[in-house]
RNA sequence: CGGGGCGUGGCGCAGUCCGGUAGCGCACCUGCUUUGGGAGCAGGGUGUCGUAGGUUCGAAUCCUAUCGCCCCGACCA
């Protein structure tokens, strides 16, 4: 790693990829479309996994896990859902040797088969709600892959659940977006907008999806999280059925919910900058890395000592020493930038003699030099008010790039530049087509949060009850 | 599927037009000097030139076919 990442003003694709392998998060494997994470990058997904795995079960769920390949048949039951997914399968046709009898899918999401077992394991009202989250891999065979945006193969959790009626799947689905909100930004520092998708964005078999939506870098949208209430569609599919307390015979009612390893490429591309990665604490698989910096054996000693002090006195945080002899001092601190580690601490035998260490943030480069003492103390708040930091830019990044937006002429001129466009909106799929043809920006998202007013459509003039974000998107 | 690009030591590339038996930078190994913003010098190892066929005394280079990947668009978490 030697080479200097391509500035996101000059081009912002080639940017996110430079980091993406300058960072050494992953790079591309010999088949097209899939990708390799690399330690650093699964160090990366595995706190924000870990994190979001205890927020699932505190919401009362529980871990299972089914097999990756899917019958054909099943995917079919669904009529919707399909229509949908059928092309972008990857469908296995041979095994042992010999042609199969049913072709068997590799699962694009697990919605058939899960509700398949759930309709074995429902009899009875008193067998729901059925909570369930499963951590795995699935298969879309894309025709653009981009490094964790965008991979034909990708890791993420899909929650299934199972309810009696539609209030308690429509809360679940609220529970699970709010769970993703809070996720996104606490643990993530990626402020997001909460609502509902249209129709036409609608996931394949769904009855509404919810979504949160990001804004990046270069001023498109990403969808960083979504949760379906599926309603009957897939019990009636899949014949999920229970005996209510009325002794009836009633479908259950569905939802599921996502979020990926494109999460990974939103903090890339929310945070990032001209020298790489900036990583929000929580997530950073390193907090702090130590740079020592000494000339002979003596002052090596002396420096080092001082780190593991650091390192004896704060357990719980992340610190990794930097210790290679073969690298200078400058060598790490450039590569440890490009790496997105928040915070720099250096040891030189300057800072011994004088009993102090000098720390350096990431996102600003504020320099400080601190007493060692005052520096063990001050790191745990440290961590979080750059935690908070991150949050804080982010959000003013987006606020300052969304506008409300009256004049159709204005829109189609300005929805180039990036940026979130709250504009009303008449409620049709004719409408929504034409803003996409015209303009290539789609709407993200029905917000929930509104401020009630009401107006008329951009394009069409007809009534609107509210704006909606429009925006390009990934 | 359209448009563009690229396949040559581990990585990034030059060499291809004009055929003559493969080179540069980085990385790596050894030694010495270095270490507070990507160190220096000296020595050293590394290649079925994507694949197949053809032309030729001779092919990385010319011809034909083929495979793959990347980037930009249409489609998508």
């Amino acid at each position: 790693m030697a080479q200097k990442v391509t500035p996101m003003t000059q081009d912002f694709s080639k940017w996110y990829n430079d980091v993406v392998k300058m960072a050494e998060l992953a790079e591309h494997a010999p088949v097209k479309g899939c990708m390799v994470i690399r330690p650093y990058g699964y160090a990366l997904w595995e706190n924000m996994r870990d994190k979001l795995d205890s927020m699932i079960k505190a919401t009362g769920h529980v871990n299972a896990y089914f097999p990756m390949l899917i019958p054909e048949s099943f995917l079919q039951k669904e009529a919707e859902h399909v229509e949908g997914f059928a092309p972008e399968l990857a469908i296995v046709t041979h095994g042992g040797g010999k042609k199969l009898e049913e072709n068997l899918v590799l699962r694009p999401t697990s919605e058939t088969i899960i509700y398949h077992m759930f309709a074995k394991w429902v009899m009875s009202y008193r067998d729901l709600p059925i909570l369930m989250n499963q951590w795995a891999n699935v298969f879309r065979w894309e025709m653009r892959p981009r490094l964790f945006l965008r991979t034909l193969e990708f890791l993420w959790q899909e929650g299934h659940t199972a309810h009696r009626n539609e209030e308690e799947a429509e809360a679940e689905t609220q529970t699970a977006l709010e769970m993703y909100r809070e996720f996104a930004e606490d643990t993530l520092a990626i402020p997001v907008i909460t609502g509902e998708k249209t129709e036409t964005e609608r996931f394949a078999g769904a009855v509404r999806t919810y979504c949160i939506e990001a804004m990046m870098r270069d001023g498109k949208a990403l969808q960083a999280g979504t949760s379906h209430m599926l309603g009957q569609n897939f019990a009636k599919a899949f014949d999920l059925q229970f005996q209510d307390q009325d002794g009836e015979n009633k479908y259950a009612y569905n939802t599921s919910w996502g979020v990926s390893t494109r999460l990974v490429g939103a903090v890339i591309m929310v945070h990032g900058d001209d020298d790489g990665l900036i990583l929000p604490p929580k997530i950073a698989p390193h907090q702090i890395v130590i740079v020592p910096i000494y000339r002979s054996d003596e002052e090596r000693a002396l420096v080092m000592e001082v780190a593991d002090k650091v390192r004896a006195a704060l357990p719980d945080v992340r610190i990794h020493l930097d210790d290679r002899d073969q690298y200078k001092p400058g060598w790490k601190f450039a590569e440890w930038e490009q790496k997105g580690v928040p915070l720099r601490m250096e040891i030189g035998p300057k800072d011994v003699a004088k009993g102090q260490v000098v720390l350096t943030q990431r996102h600003d480069r504020e320099k400080e030099f601190l007493p060692i003492d005052d520096a063990i103390a001050q790191i745990p708040t440290k961590l979080d008010d750059l935690q908070k930091a991150l949050l804080e830019r982010a959000r003013a990044f987006r606020d300052e790039r969304t506008h409300k937006i009256d004049s159709y002429d204005e829109f189609k001129k300005r929805v180039g530049d990036g940026g979130f466009y709250l504009a009303h909106w008449d409620g049709t799929k004719e409408t929504e087509a034409k803003v996409k043809a015209d303009t290539k920006a789609t709407i993200r998202c029905i917000p929930f949060d509104t401020d009630g007013e009401e107006g008329v459509c951009m394009v069409s003039g007809k009534p609107s009850k509210q704006r909606v974000v429009f925006a390009r998107a990934y």
